[in-house]
DNA sequence: TTGACATATGAACATATGATCATATATTAG
DNA sequence: CTAATATATGATCATATGTTCATATGTCAA
């Protein structure tokens, strides 16, 4: 863990902020997810698969502008476990991965309502 | 609310998925604070935060490496209302606005933690 | 007022990112 | 096999983003 050179002003405070942040590795994740969800495309994708499963056709027509942007979103979306997917046939069905990603976007709509 | 030129496939989802999704404005304003949250440096500040309140010399021993980057990050913080500041006298105070981020954060942990 | 300290901001630059287009893969029908 | 459909991927390019450095603001002490 890397100490800071500067000036400490309150250090009983500090220490608990130290101990509280997560490592950097789990930052890291931490940090992709809410990367993936800040983008309005993928995450209209993603409200739109926390109504329901959608195959990549329905998720380019309710969310556009194209279906390869949207399969490009989708990768990002898959690489972090947001979102699953399953085949069946010539058609791939999309849906979120977990509740949390759920619970998250709860959350978000809530702070932004106020 | 704009209509998709595409074929498809499977019409009563893709309804249920048009109803969900939220209106262009508050998904904006929703992957505003996703985005924020987004990059590591930022999200390591509002982690510290969630500890206790911080002045800007605080969090730029925490977060590094600057104290300028940390008040750059802080400024945006401050304009998607994610943190609120006090002044008291030359010193800066920082904390979270509300607990809808605490619980943004808790969630990507247990997401990520799995 | 002057100087010191804490914080904020503007400009510049390198890097990251999302959309698009072209192309590739996978599955099924014929 | 070939054609058609559904999806995925690679390359490109314009734009966005984070950091740094320099400078500005605000507050207090002397």
């Amino acid at each position: 863990m890397e100490q800071c050179q500067e000036k400490i002003l309150h250090k009983t405070q500090v220490k608990r902020a130290v101990d509280t942040v997560p490592d950097s590795n789990t930052l890291q994740c931490m940090a992709d997810i809410f990367k993936a969800l800040g983008d309005p495309s993928r995450l209209k994708i993603v409200t739109a698969l926390s109504a329901c499963e959608l195959c990549v056709c329905d998720l380019a027509a309710v969310c556009g502008p194209s279906e390869s942007a949207v399969s490009h979103q989708l990768r990002i979306l898959r690489n972090l476990k947001i979102v699953r997917y399953r085949r069946e046939g010539k058609i791939v069905f999309y849906r979120l991965d977990d509740d949390h990603v759920k619970s998250l976007i709860s959350q978000s709509l809530e702070h932004v309502k106020e």
